[in-house]
DNA sequence: TCTGGGGTCCTAGGACCC
DNA sequence: TCTGGGGTCCTAGGACCC
């Protein structure tokens, strides 16, 4: 049977979430109505480009860009910050409110959803007319409005959302591929970036048309096992399911700090890493997790990346233990050059810890460790409190410094 | 007041084993 | 004295997404 699958798309959603929030607060200007961006916090340096109006797009504001530059391109340009608890109501609105139209839904994004409508059609016969009324609905009901894409598959759902904007329903079905897909820049083809578009452009494919009649050997040589995905995307084949679980694989739990000043002060970056361990470590906790690997991150003063990893012995969620692995990291691979940015990344993520070494043969410290744990756990929960740190942790810090 | 943060997936290359 | 290969595990880095 052939699917139909839908890709709802919110439109400028960071920026439309944030107007609906100031406008039922009391302020008088609908900001996606004038040249208005959402932007992070300029002195935190964090000044990019998050959600732009349709106005600011105009002046060629684009995502991503930092906002001095969106200033030069537009001088009277109004920034707002990034409101991300409002954003998450608003997106569990829009979500819940798809599940009344099929049980298969897959969250793509904050801001994105696609759900299989296959199977459904003794309900609805003209999956065009839903899918206005999808979109309508919403904007009838939350006030923001969204894009719907129909396809056979979610690629070309994803593809049809994307067509113009905002506040439109497209179809990218199986026999419009030809007119309405080749025709596009391969750029514009879901997970063709700058450096494959740029490369493509090279080899003289500029449509996804010369794309798709390009030699499959030719692509090969290039794009090893990418070619496979470049040949399908662009006659529009995709077989991936729609599917709730692809969303939340928790592969992989990380955090990253811009810092306020650049510093190859130790004792701060430390200082930073502790409260990030805590952050991620919890995270783990609360998705009864444990770690396998721990993965500091760096970025210095001139925006060059790097990063090291290291697997654990065994698998753990327990602070003091990622921490331990954290600093032995840090003072392996810090170039001791001033950093712009440090971060914690948790990965191998499983279900169950490999009990080793059982709780019943830890030492009497550990268990008190892991009791503590629970308990700082329990606290901050309960209380929203972010800051409680166990001191035996700021220990560790310490110890190590003492010893070099 | 110049350039965020959180993810996924893939690849190349080294270490190690047989 | 010509320098095997397959397999696995691990790491660093990069491309891409929202």
């Amino acid at each position: 049977m052939e699917r139909i699958i839908f890709h709802i798309d919110v439109n400028n959603a960071f920026l439309s979430w944030t107007a609906i929030y100031l406008l039922e607060h009391g302020y008088k200007v609908d900001i996606r109505k004038i040249p208005s961006i959402i932007g992070g916090d300029e002195k935190e340096r964090r000044g990019v480009v998050l959600a732009k109006s349709p106005i600011a797009k105009k002046m060629g504001i684009v995502t991503g860009e930092p906002i001095f530059q969106a200033r030069k391109k537009c001088p009277n340009l109004q920034v707002f910050p990034a409101n991300r608890e409002w954003y998450q109501i608003e997106s569990r609105k829009f979500k819940d409110y798809l599940k009344q139209y099929s049980p298969n839904i897959e969250e793509f994004s904050i801001d994105e959803c696609f759900v299989d409508m296959t199977g459904t059609n003794y309900l609805y016969k003209d999956y065009v007319a839903l899918a206005h009324k999808i979109k309508d609905e919403i904007k009838n009901t939350y006030g923001f409005t969204v894009n719907v894409g129909i396809g056979n598959n979610k690629l070309c759902a994803k593809m049809a959302s994307d067509f113009e904007k905002p506040d439109k329903v497209h179809t990218l079905l199986k026999d419009e591929i030809a007119s309405k897909l080749w025709p596009l820049d391969v750029k514009e083809l879901f997970m063709v970036g700058k450096k494959t578009s740029e490369e493509l452009h090279r080899m003289n494919i500029n449509t996804i048309e010369q794309l798709a009649h390009t030699d499959y050997k030719k692509l090969e040589k290039i794009f090893k096992k990418q070619a496979e995905y470049l040949k399908n995307a662009s006659w529009g084949i995709d077989n991936s399911e729609v599917n709730e679980e692809n969303y939340h694989k928790d592969n992989s739990i990380s955090t990253t700090r811009t810092l306020k000043y650049d510093t190859d002060n130790t004792d701060k970056l430390k200082e930073c890493l502790l409260e990030q361990t805590e952050r991620v470590s919890r995270e783990l906790r609360e998705k009864k997790k444990y770690a396998s690997t721990v993965a500091v991150i760096f970025k210095d003063k001139n925006f060059n990346s790097y990063s090291a990893q290291e697997k654990l012995d065994n698998p753990t969620d327990n602070t003091k233990e990622i921490y331990k692995k954290v600093i032995n990291i840090f003072d392996k691979n810090f170039k001791k050059e001033a950093l712009r940015l440090i971060g914690v990344r948790l990965s191998d993520l499983n279900e169950i810890k490999n009990e080793q070494i059982s709780i019943f043969d830890a030492d009497i410290e550990e268990k008190k460790d892991i009791e503590i744990e629970h308990t700082i756990d329990s606290i901050n929960k309960k209380f929203g409190s972010e800051v409680i740190i166990s001191a035996s942790l700021k220990q560790i810090a310490k110890d190590k410094k003492k010893k070099q």
